[in-house]
DNA sequence: ACATTATTCAACATGATGTTGATTATAGGT
DNA sequence: ACCTATAATCAACATCATGTTGAATAATGT
């Protein structure tokens, strides 16, 4: 992402960019030739050599960029502050900036994580959660654990991963800010305290 | 899953199996070749168009004969149930069965669900739990709600499936029952309550 | 206006694909 | 053990996407 200066570099990519979301809107990545995207892009087969290697090298660049964005957000989040919100029940505003930046990738994301889409980018971008909240819990853990350790973090990781995915597959319907809301409140009291089920603590 | 009389056919069918699933150990599934099934099957080529129409094919009956060995054991699941046998901490013997059936598909599913591996497959097999967790989640519901239902289930499915994809990619190395435990107690309980960060209800 | 560079175009060798027809090998039923 | 059905082999084929090349053309930045 540095040198941009020139319009026809620009506009080819641009045009390369729109043919291959449009085709990944049809089929799965994997099934997508370097003819297709140059037909489709109007753009000769030949110069799509001159900006990608292939089809995956192209794909490859735009996730890297998605996921350095993201992965900024996501560096910042801590379970001590989002706690201290959900007591409050107030929206945790770090995730809040967190669901923005999802939305600004929106449709790269619902195809990437959706059907057809690509399951290393799916762990790469779980794994980003699941570092963050060893550091998290590495902090402030008691003595004795009832269950392992990497068990509890794969159950956090996967419920949060699992309720964005859900947010993005659903057109994003609901606010950010109550996006923020509903991962505190189920992460702090359980999902069936949430729910009403039991009783809170 | 008919005839299976013919020890050739099933010589070869095993053959190509074998050959497939070591080829998916070392890359992704849409880089592999007929040809190169067949070489490592031994198999002549031509004898792959006999029995498969290409490689999304093959994948694909064997995708769907595990997915069918899973709903049948997942559709016995009762959220009712397993809150008793938490509150209990006993194991869920309905989970512990699904988890037995998990450890036969052990290789299959690693493949398929790990890097390289198939997110569409994946979101099928989550499908399945997602059903599972409305339709219990149905029978005993509170009037109103603090966060949507469809978030919750979205929540609950993805953080039992992901400890599910946990102990599948570390090996299974804890038994099956206690996987069940471990299920039933974050669940109920939350997983702050579960890993001793907050008291219990 | 000019030098630079992006794009186009035609052509090429390569390799996987899916199919076909003839041939050989092997299975199961009697 | 025999015989028929069918599975597997093999060679050959047309087809298509690939990745690359060299020369011609078009657009860009300064």
């Amino acid at each position: 992402m540095a040198e941009k200066l020139d319009r026809r570099k620009a506009k080819t990519k641009q045009h390369l960019y729109q043919a291959l979301m449009s085709l990944l809107a049809e089929k799965s990545a994997d099934t997508i030739t370097v003819t297709e995207i140059a037909e489709r892009a109007n753009v000769n087969r030949g110069t799509f050599y001159l900006h990608y290697k292939d089809v995956a090298d192209m794909l490859q660049q735009l996730k890297d960029e998605v996921c350095e964005h993201l992965s900024e957000r996501i560096e910042k989040l801590n379970l001590a502050d989002a706690m201290r919100y959900a007591d409050m029940e107030e929206p945790y505003p770090v995730s809040v900036k967190l669901f923005e930046e999802i939305a600004n990738h929106a449709e790269f994301l619902r195809l990437m994580l959706g059907p057809g889409g690509d399951l290393t980018y799916v762990i790469r971008l779980r794994e980003l959660f699941t570092a963050r909240m060893y550091h998290n819990l590495q902090l402030n853990m008691p003595d004795k654990l009832s269950i392992p350790m990497d068990y509890l973090v794969a159950y956090l990781t996967s419920a949060n991963f699992g309720v964005v995915l859900h947010w993005i597959e659903t057109g994003m319907s609901i606010p950010p800010e109550k996006m923020a809301k509903i991962m505190s409140s189920t992460v702090n009291f359980g999902p069936l305290v949430t729910l009403g089920i039991r009783q809170a603590p």
